[in-house]
DNA sequence: AAGCTCGGCAACCGCAATATG
DNA sequence: TCATATTGCGGTTGCCGAGCT
């Protein structure tokens, strides 16, 4: 795993780009396409470094990229995307569209973490700073409040990174089983592509394994609770994971809209209880309200995650794993930034599955949703959104309320459905 | 008007993962 | 299997313009 001795220093142009040189890059690349960075800038008659162009072009030139300002919903994506992933801005940008990591992770730096950090959040935990105060409290609602979403939130990032594992393996098997579904078909006499995608989404659970984790997902859109048991193989296991923590809603209550009654219970999961689990055929399930499921794990080997959803069908990606589950974790935000503002794919993915969830976002999804309204009010009252409201709106606590709870509400909802505010 | 400070952002640096021979 | 090349990613730097004194 030897360093790339990166580009020979010597002669060759460092800092900002002129716009013939982009013209340059633009030109060639427009001509031979994207191929080796190394030799690009001697073929391109560029005195720069082959990083130095790949950068140039995947965060700038890149046709597909979307400049200037951010959005509030894109903002508020990023905020919960970070308390979920951390820093990983690559991970974020995927959620993104047309956005990229630099771009994120600058605004992140210069925006975002500015603002959080007024408003007395840590950025780092996405948790108030006086937390420490209240943790010491005893049997305090803060206190497991905290405790929650932070085992929420590690697991949601051992998650993630699992699903990029998993996804990579994915990509490798993605060919068999194509093969195979198209087998399968063909053998069923199936004319429809309707039934293909049936096919494909269980038939997978028989050929493909998920060589990673199992993981029995349950949440709902303001809700987004992960249920995970672990089962990867006992090598697997990072020891700095010693268990984890199992979130288990009875999935009956589902078919309420109003979750402000449901049950959670957080389950510990011993080491051991790794060894119980059927290490093969694993199947991945999240469980949407109203019946929009969201089916994962080996079934997203054959096009990704399949949800019950009708706007849900995915060509099938091949991370469409991890963002399928990303997605989830957003509905509650995404519900809750409007409809009529949607920029990227993920708010309208989610916003497809606020639909078929009946609009009901629970306990904590009435401050979200009156959040909401200021928010659309905003954009469909003008076209040209002032800076003057939006300083309102970040100014309004129930703005990061809504966007904090996507973290809290899911570790520790109300037992009386109200909204715990947050300052 | 000049100097200073600060914020924003493009770009660089270096590590790690992956691909290739 | 190992060494090397390539690519991806996150942290950091430094330039530049705007605002303030």
């Amino acid at each position: 795993m030897g360093r790339s001795p990166c580009c020979d220093k010597v002669g060759l142009k460092k800092g900002p780009w002129t716009p013939e040189e982009d013209q340059m890059l633009l030109a060639y690349i427009e001509e031979h396409g994207l191929g080796s960075w190394r030799a690009l800038p001697a073929k391109a008659g560029l005195q720069r470094c082959g990083k130095s162009c790949r950068l140039r072009w995947t965060n700038y030139l890149r046709p597909d990229i979307k400049r200037g300002k951010f959005s509030l919903q894109e903002e508020q994506t990023i905020i919960q995307l970070h308390a979920l992933l951390g820093n990983r801005w690559s991970a974020i940008a995927t959620h993104l569209q047309k956005r990229t990591d630099n771009e994120i992770k600058n605004y992140w730096n210069t925006h975002l973490k500015k603002r959080l950090t007024k408003m007395g959040i840590d950025p780092v935990t996405h948790k108030p700073k006086n937390d420490a105060l209240l943790t010491t409290q005893a049997g305090s609602h803060y206190s497991n409040n905290s405790k929650s979403a932070a085992n929420l939130s590690h697991m949601a990032q051992w998650e993630s990174a699992r699903l990029e594992a998993e996804a990579r393996l994915v990509r490798q098997s993605k060919l068999r089983s194509h093969s195979l579904l198209a087998t399968l078909a063909a053998a069923a006499g199936s004319t429809s592509s309707a039934t293909a995608t049936s096919l494909s989404s269980i038939n997978v659970h028989v050929d493909l394994e998920s060589p990673t984790s199992t993981l029995s997902t349950t949440a709902l859109p303001g809700n987004p609770i992960i249920s995970s048991s672990h089962d990867h193989h006992e090598d697997d296991r990072s020891p700095s994971i010693p268990h984890m923590f199992e979130f288990i809603k009875d999935i009956s209550h589902h078919q309420h809209d109003d979750d402000e009654s449901d049950d959670w219970t957080v389950c510990q999961l011993a080491a051991d209880h790794h060894s119980s689990i059927n290490d093969h055929n694993h199947h991945h399930h999240i469980a949407v309200a109203s019946g929009g499921t969201i089916s994962c794990g080996s079934s997203m080997e054959a096009g990704g995650w399949t949800l019950n959803n009708k706007e849900s069908s995915n060509g099938g990606g091949d991370d469409v794993a991890e963002e399928g589950f990303i997605s989830l974790l957003l509905c509650d935000s995404s519900t809750a930034a409007g409809g009529d503002h949607q920029e990227h794919g993920c708010s309208s993915e989610v916003n497809n599955s606020s639909e078929v969830s009946g609009g009901g976002g629970g306990g904590s999804g009435n401050d979200k949703n009156s959040t909401n309204k200021d928010s659309s009010e905003n954009h469909s009252g003008s076209t040209t959104t002032t800076t003057e409201n939006e300083h309102e709106y970040y100014e309004d606590k129930n703005y990061w309320n809504s966007i904090l709870n996507l973290v809290d509400s899911t570790s520790s909802p109300s037992p009386d459905g109200d909204d715990t505010p947050m300052f």
